[in-house]
Formats: structure tokens, C-alpha cells, sequence
DNA sequence: GACATATATACGTTTATCCGTATATATATT
DNA sequence: AATATATATACGGATAAACGTATATATGTC
């Protein structure tokens, strides 16, 4: 139940007013993304990224996905209309934003070693 | 020194995230309106509009221009291209939402009795 | 200048939000 | 079943937001 889209924009702007949600939100951007991966990138501690991402599932801003033991996020897609006007001016934003984009890449390149450490049985380094 | 355009996603999004600015923003979307309008139409008390009011100033998402002993404020021009979005999405859902519409209706009504009470020096009824 | 009206701010209190830490759950591995 | 890993939730404390009330400021009128 998408709470965003049934008349509550108080409470989607909400979601949206707290920093950490939003560097979640732009890394779920370019695609799903796992939690680990989300923790690895912003130095955050585990609980409080669930928390945050609990957060913005409430507000039907992100859909999960279990795959195993990981849990897989992505950005939900929008009928409502004023969360699509609010997500289009958010995501060009983000993709103007230097530390947006940076954290980004540096997520590119931190997915990249952990799917190393998920295919392989052995740790890297 | 519109703070929403420079930068700063989080604080305009708590901004919008309040059911009264919502409500303040709705009835200036038609137009400039003052202080007084606002108090009657919502049926609040003056400081709680006069303090969320300011709070959607700083945001610089109304401004405010003084006439005499009243202060009339209105939704400010926004550069920002989020702004621009998010703005473009909260005026559509106001025209869609019922509620926002009667109290748009009822601000109207009530501005009439203020425009006269404000020209004829006796007071109405 | 005294008074009235319109609006803004200050102050103390209640309430909501965010956080760190600890713990629970869910899945996979042995 | 015991253990390890990934994620979610619960709990208590700290911080911030919103409120009601009182008061300050600004303008206009007499």
C-alpha cells in the first residue's frame, strides 16, 4: 500500500526531509541495490540504513526483494502523480549533485567487490 | 536567500513535510493574501500562521511584501529546477484534492468580508 | 502621545524524530 | 541442530519540531 499515492504528501515529504534517506535514494537510483552494499558505501552502521530504507518502503518510495540471505532494494514505480513530479526533479538533482555523484561511483566500485566476495566462498583480501 | 534552491533538498522537503504549511501554501496558490485571510479561512490561531509562514519564507517558497498594517504573502518565483518540479506536482494535487479545494472555496468567501471590513471603516454584521 | 489593529517573536512545554546499542529473525552451511 | 551471515526490530536517550500563551514591534487613528 503505497501510502505516498493515497493523499498523504505530508508524510512523503517527510520521508524525503532527512539526509540519509536521501543518499539512499540516489544510491537505488541506477538500480536494486543490497543492503551490505548500502552500508559499505555511506560508513553507516547497518541498523540505522534498515531503518531508513523501512522508512521509505512505508512511503511506497522503494520496493525490497529477498534474494537468500540478502535483501534487495529498488526504487518503487510511481502512478501518483506528485510523487512522480517530486522523484523527476529529486533524480535530476542527484545527477547534478557532486557528492550525489560521487557516492555513486564509489558505489559502483564497492558492489563490484562484494559480488567478488558473494560468487567466491573465500574473503577477498 | 532562497535556502531551497541552494542545495539544500532536506530542508525544503521538511518544509513541505507540515499539514498547516501545506494548507498556508494552498490558499496562496490563487494569489497574494494576508495574514488576517489565512487565520480566518483555517481557523487557527494568528501566531501559528505567522510562525509557519516564516518558516516557508525561509525556505523561499513565499514572499512577503507589506501594505500598511497588513502583510500580504505569496508563492515566490523559483529558479530551481527541483523546486519547479516538486511545486508543479503539490499545485496539481491541490487541485485535485477536495478538501484543499473547500478550503480554497471557503478563503474566498471570507476574503470578501475582510476586503470589505478593510474599506468601510465600520465593522461587518 | 495614547490607543487600536495586524503581525512577529520569545519562552516553556509537549511531542516526534533520530540515533546507538542490543537483540530478534531469516536464510544458508556444516 | 549448531553456527554464521544478512537484515530487521526493540529500547532508551538525545535532539529538534510544533504548540499555546505571552509579549514585542510596526503601522494607523484620534
Amino acid at each position: 500500500m503505497p501510502l505516498s499515492g493515497n493523499g498523504q504528501p505530508a508524510f512523503l515529504f517527510r520521508t524525503l526531509s532527512d539526509p540519509t534517506r536521501l543518499r539512499l535514494l540516489n544510491l537505488l537510483a541506477p538500480g536494486e541495490t543490497c543492503v551490505c552494499e548500502l552500508t559499505d558505501t555511506l560508513r553507516l552502521v547497518q541498523p540505522k540504513v534498515s531503518r531508513h530504507l523501512a522508512h521509505l518502503k512505508r512511503a511506497g518510495l522503494v520496493e525490497a526483494r529477498r534474494d537468500g540471505k540478502w535483501m534487495y532494494y529498488r526504487w518503487a514505480k510511481h502512478g501518483d502523480p506528485l510523487v512522480r513530479h517530486v522523484l523527476r526533479g529529486l533524480r535530476e538533482w542527484m545527477t547534478k549533485n557532486p557528492r550525489m555523484n560521487g557516492e555513486r561511483r564509489l558505489h559502483e566500485r564497492i558492489c563490484c567487490k562484494i559480488s567478488q566476495r558473494k560468487s567466491e566462498g573465500t574473503p577477498d583480501k
